[in-house]
DNA sequence: AATCTATCAGTCGAAAACGACTATTGACGA
DNA sequence: TCGTCAATAGTCGTTTTCGACTGATAGATT
């Protein structure tokens, strides 16, 4: 029994993905990346998938090799793996968590860049964010189009909006800068 | 030289808390938690504290003791420190990064609920955000109201902006799925 | 006065995460 | 056809992060 409630967010993904179909990790990455993840760490995905095992949610399905490439463990889904993807995915909709994004810890000290140093960089994050928004929208619309079920990329759509709700945000920030209604103070407190 | 770039996020939450005054971690550590951080584990920020003053960006500035409590270390902020947060500041501003917060790696299940679960999940959480949200506007106001400047309390406006963007799309996809025009498919794909 | 509890402040061994390293195969251009 | 490059898979030593532990003080309780 691990100390540590294997707590890392990619314990999620991998009985998310194992529940598709049984896999061995160097695919499970693949997929992963594939699916926008951020970038995940090969090493600590097997770490994590050797910690699944030995909790007993993910059990090893045989090995396969291809050429004389190195053996690749196929892994899947046991039922109690199964009923922990529930319970956490249960739980982790259930309970909104105070989650610490960067930007959110770097907005904390916007007033250290002074007015100028603020909308310039606010300005940048606003036009790279916009490109990334309309990239994304065509996409979700490419792959819907292509047949795939809205529920498979709903958290794209999640995304989508969460991207477009921050763009809002920034450009009245930046507006209310650039007239001057949200000031900065000098420091003397 | 540390190997690895100092990327936990503590490092920017202590450099920025020195800007303002030099202090001891674990009264950081009280600070932070105020400022409604997440949960922050004690020994990290030490390990944290101890990795900035070896990057030089932040140094001793001598110890005090209250009665016979264990000695407490006060650290300031070097000149290199302050480059480094508006190194970073800037940085982390300009560039939107994919943060993989909880609920969105838990949305891109959904599926695994069954409609009937996913609706009673995400009305639960839509539920608890509404009351959090209307908790740290009422909180925001009366620290507006009593004349700490906005920019003080800017990254409350940030959350509380990302917080009813998440739940107005709660909403709608609860709404979808109630109505129907969001489908479930059965496995079989 | 004695005991209980909460807060203060930090240390340190153990667990988790990282990323450099190994080794093989298939594709592509020189 | 030889060499380089990207992709395939996984291992393992080092770093980072965690959280249990120590131990003291001030205030509340019996």
């Amino acid at each position: 029994m691990p100390r540590r409630a294997l707590d890392n967010p990619l314990v999620l993904a991998v009985l998310g993905l194992l529940l598709e179909h049984p896999t061995h990790p160097y695919q499970m990455l693949t997929d992963l990346r594939a699916r926008g993840g951020a970038a995940i760490n090969r090493g600590t995905l097997y770490d994590v998938v050797e910690a699944l095992v030995a909790a007993g949610w993910v059990a090893p399905q045989g090995t396969e090799r291809t050429g004389n490439r190195p053996e690749r463990t196929v892994y899947a889904l046991t039922d109690d793996g199964h009923d922990e993807l529930v319970r956490r995915l249960d739980s982790q909709i259930r309970t909104p968590r105070r989650e610490f994004t960067q930007f959110l810890g770097a907005v904390a000290y916007l007033g250290a860049l002074g007015p100028d140093g603020a909308v310039d960089a606010l300005t940048e994050r606003a036009r790279r964010l916009a490109d990334r928004i309309a990239a994304d929208a065509d996409h979700l619309a490419a792959v819907l189009a292509s047949g795939v079920p809205r529920l498979h990329v709903i958290e794209a759509e999640y995304a989508l909006a969460q991207a477009r709700a921050e763009l809002a945000w920034i450009g009245s920030v930046t507006e209310e800068i650039r007239a001057g209604s949200l000031t900065f103070p000098t420091r003397e407190d």
